[in-house]
RNA sequence: GGCGGCAUAGCCAAGUGGUAAGGCAACGGUCUGCAAAAUCGUUAUUCUUCGGUUCAAAUCCGAAUGCCGCCUCCA
């Protein structure tokens, strides 16, 4: 087996060789926890789900970090606007992060560290940076000094002198270079602050993953993960400081996820078009969301629109229309049997830079081959048959624990898809049931002509009805 | 101004040298009292355009056009 993962450091897919055999050390850059998670940070943090759950699954040993900013700027901006404390507000926001993301069923992180928790470690790299040259103390600051360090924009592909061409950084007439930028930051009054050799003062923002990262993996970890837009200037600075601090090598494979927009639209503060997580669950599964964010490759842009959200839940419908048909010809309680072609062929579509999209194209593939099966099982029956669908079975489990998704039990998702869908009506359930009872009468009466208006009635309402030969469902179309 | 990415059917989306996965939508068949679900079939002789390399290119190289991202906080 080997896995090849796109290294935006080499910007090209590399085999992907741990330092330690077996062990995988990743930090992944988490929230800024000012306000609520929007979908694209529903992106990144389900993307690297993704990829630890899966790298598990190949029988790594992952240890897996995803921290929070919880002392920023904008914290203290949004703070002040507020009145709530910056700890007070951080706080709040880590919560309703993990509200967000439990619902998504994001797996928690080994270690979830904060900022604050960390400034001691901060404290230390800042000194040694300065105790190396690299840094210096500036009234109560502390910059990087980006001439310093000869490896400087080698994550982003920049040259420090293309950048001075077009240079839209505010020129602070103290700094050496203009692309300096804090380590430690002077405290103001109202702001956060604790003691340094330089006085009061808090962090800036890119050295906290430096310290955070060195405190819980150690001096080089194996994959630093994140959004595209934080390759520079970000995750550029950690390198720097990092690799400046500990002359080692920081991070062997850099992974950046790509952006969501919102009807082609990019989601921003001024088109006012932040879509919230919580607001997206109010009309879609988790597992649809899911589905949808790793329908596409992790690297290119997504667009979020009612359109795509209603073909991944239709999508994800017919998979447990499946698995519904599956367990009930299956043996009660089917265990994982052994893997099959399917599960292998994931895998395959896995190891190549985590192609979930191709992935996912394999197991509608295979739920179409399967309902045929299952079709021409109700006339013929064989033990191979049996075992080739507990086989499918089971692969679609297993694959469904990499991505998150066919996770519920049929008859609970489907119970879900219908409360999703009365919420966006205000169609009365006990109605709907009335309806079927007087259909079904109707139905048994012969009356079909009664039995068809009501079914044209429900489904002025959106309602669809399924006669089954045990009876008859209905769902929300 | 600098750096980078993308362009595959009506829509979404895989495919990085060997002759176009998958989903949605549409239409037709099977099944059904009729539907729904499921299934079968049809829907790109062709991958933005123009050159080049090769026995062979959607895939590699060059150019053009279009869209997008980063360079300022951003997942």
């Amino acid at each position: 087996m080997t896995i090849y993962l796109y290294n935006t450091l080499s910007r090209k897919k590399e085999i992907f060789e741990t330092v330690e055999p077996n062990k995988v050390k990743m930090y992944v850059c988490g929230p800024t926890v000012y306000d609520a998670s929007h979908i694209g940070h529903a992106r990144s943090v389900v993307v690297f789900d993704v990829l630890v759950r899966y790298l598990r699954a190949r029988g790594f040993d992952v240890v897996y970090v995803r921290n929070f900013t919880d002392v920023d700027d904008k914290i203290i901006a949004k703070a002040n606007q507020t009145g709530m404390s910056c700890m007070d507000l951080a706080e709040k926001f880590i919560q309703e992060f993990y509200v967000d993301m439990d619902a998504l069923k994001v797996e928690r992180a080994t270690y979830e560290p904060r900022a604050t928790h960390h400034i001691d470690d901060i404290i230390r790299i800042v000194q040694i940076l300065i105790d190396k040259g690299h840094a210096y103390p500036l009234d109560g600051d502390v910059y990087f000094a980006v001439d310093r360090f000869s490896g400087y924009g080698k994550l982003s592909g920049r040259k420090l002198d293309d950048m001075e061409a077009g240079a839209r950084v505010d020129v602070d007439i103290r700094k050496r270079n203009p692309f300096d930028f804090a380590l430690w930051k002077a405290a103001k009054p109202g702001e956060p602050e604790w003691d340094s050799p330089w006085g009061k003062g808090r962090p800036g923002w890119h050295i906290e993953c430096s310290a955070m990262s060195f405190a819980l993996l150690g001096e080089t970890i194996d994959i630093h993960g994140g959004g595209m837009d934080l390759t520079f200037p970000h995750h550029e600075n950690e390198v720097a400081q990092s690799e400046a601090a500990f002359g080692k090598t920081f991070v062997k494979y850099w992974v950046h996820n790509g952006f969501v927009n919102i009807n082609h639209e990019k989601m921003s503060k001024s088109l006012g078009n932040f879509l919230l997580i919580k607001d997206v669950l109010k009309s879609y599964h988790p597992e649809v969301v899911r589905l949808f964010l790793l329908s596409s490759h992790y690297r290119s842009p997504i667009d979020f629109n009612d359109k795509i959200m209603d073909e991944s839940s239709t999508a994800l419908d017919k998979v447990y229309t499946l698995l519904a048909r599956l367990e009930k010809r299956l043996e009660k309680n089917p265990v994982l049997s052994q893997s099959g072609d399917l599960w292998e062929r994931f895998c395959e579509a896995m190891d190549d830079d985590l192609n979930t999209a191709k992935g996912i194209g394999l197991v509608f593939e295979s739920v179409r081959i399967l309902n045929h099966l299952l079709d021409e099982s109700d006339k013929t029956f064989s033990s191979t048959l049996q075992q080739t669908l507990l086989t499918a079975w089971s692969d679609l489990q297993k694959i469904g624990r990499i991505l998150g998704v066919f996770g519920e039990v049929p008859d609970q998702y489907a119970s879900d898809r219908r409360s999703l869908g009365l919420q966006k009506t205000d169609v009365d359930p006990a109605w709907i049931e009335q309806m079927i009872a007087d259909r079904t009468s109707a139905r048994k009466a012969r009356e079909w002509q009664k039995a068809d208006e009501i079914r044209k009635q429900l489904e002025a309402m959106n309602v669809i009805i399924e006669d089954r030969p045990d009876g008859t469902l209905w769902r929300m179309g």
